[in-house]
DNA sequence: ATTATCTATAGATCTATAGATAATGC
DNA sequence: ATTATCTATAGATCTATAGATAATGC
């Protein structure tokens, strides 16, 4: 319990300082452009000396790279865990799509990030994309889903989550939050093919707890 | 007809020049992130002395959001030009969600500034949100259309268009573009209430010549 | 002895402005 | 005479690195 995962106390060190440049990167990537954030910045914010930046990144671009992939594998995994428990692919999908479009409330930080990333954060390297793709694939084989281009599926909806992700951090009210991520579920399982109540039906299900 | 508008000579070249920065910034905005464009670059592009930048702009900041005020113009322009003449408000929506899903192919240029600017394109001020309202409450009003919350479909449609458009830029065969506006369209349109089969008709209806 | 961090700095930008030049108005 | 453009530059960054310091390994 002492030594927290790796080999010595210096690659701990190590991992300490890297871990303070990424966490100090995804926190100014919530309210500024990645190009217009210096480096001088970034150490500051990660309380760590400037030149030591460069024995972890060799430049921006690389560390903000590697920020956003930690959220979205963050992301994917909340998702998987949260949703191992349910039965129906298409109630699976939903409780996917609403707990994201909540996150302006329960994660604003991930929520921000996403809406700078744009609709790359679904398409990004290890993004999102396989996993929906699994879901939505499952669905379909067991006659859950009707949908053409599995591609084009994926864009609607990630482009639609994106959307109100948007939206909910425009008009941050709790309520008006998971309101909308209702009504979004509904409005893709409608999409994907199922009649209007049932859509309905299962976009109001309880949702299980997050993290 | 020797004078372009307005009234004399110096104001017109005022406006040359003002247009040329205007221009330079949207090429630029196609390649590159504005946070990371010099003013130098854009002057040279511009093929202008860099002091007349500051004789039209105060910032960086203010072009490209001109710039991009001037893609959002143009392009509900477009739409209600080439949609006028269409009666059914069902068709109105999906030739205008098809037309612009089909940028990356015929208007390049448009579609990977949509693609920078993301979700905050439609609810950019003077954005397309006001437009599109109008169209889904009219087709709402005519019992063609079923939804809840408008703000919530405008996000999850908008959001849709821009996951496609992000799709056709990674994809760009044409042939493949017009398959996924024509697949988007019907997916929107199921959405927002039609059977399956209906919307499929009307995502597949000749599409009005555009520009 | 080794390795990572920190401090300091050279060189390369980049912005904003001042002053000179060129074009137009009257 | 007026107005916009252009050229040149001062001052303020910002990046990347070199060298010093501190922490750990053995």
């Amino acid at each position: 319990m002492a030594q927290s995962g790796t080999a010595n106390r210096l690659d701990r060190r190590k991992a300490r300082t890297r871990a303070a440049l990424i966490a100090a990167g995804r926190t100014l990537l919530t309210t500024r452009d990645p190009a217009e954030v210096s480096i001088q910045e970034i150490t500051d914010a990660a309380d760590v000396g400037f030149g030591s930046f460069y024995n972890h990144f060799a430049s921006k671009q690389e560390l903000f790279e590697t920020a956003v992939a930690e959220v979205v594998e963050e992301h994917g995994a909340m998702l998987d865990e949260v949703t191992a428990a349910l039965g129906d692919p298409a109630e699976v999908f939903a409780a996917s799509v609403r707990l994201t479009a909540r996150f302006p409330k329960t994660q604003p930080e991930m929520a921000k990030i996403i809406e700078r990333v744009g609709p790359g954060y679904l398409t990004a390297p290890t993004g999102l994309a396989p996993r929906a793709l699994r879901d939505l694939q499952h669905a379909k084989d067991v006659g859950r889903f009707a949908f053409g281009d599995p591609q084009v599926t994926i864009a609607c909806a990630g482009g639609a989550v994106l959307g109100v992700i948007h939206l909910g951090l425009l008009q941050p009210e709790p309520a008006a939050i998971d309101h909308a991520a209702d009504e979004l579920a509904a409005n893709l399982l409608r999409m994907l093919g199922l009649p209007g109540d049932e859509a309905s039906e299962i976009a109001a299900r309880p949702l299980p707890a997050a993290g």
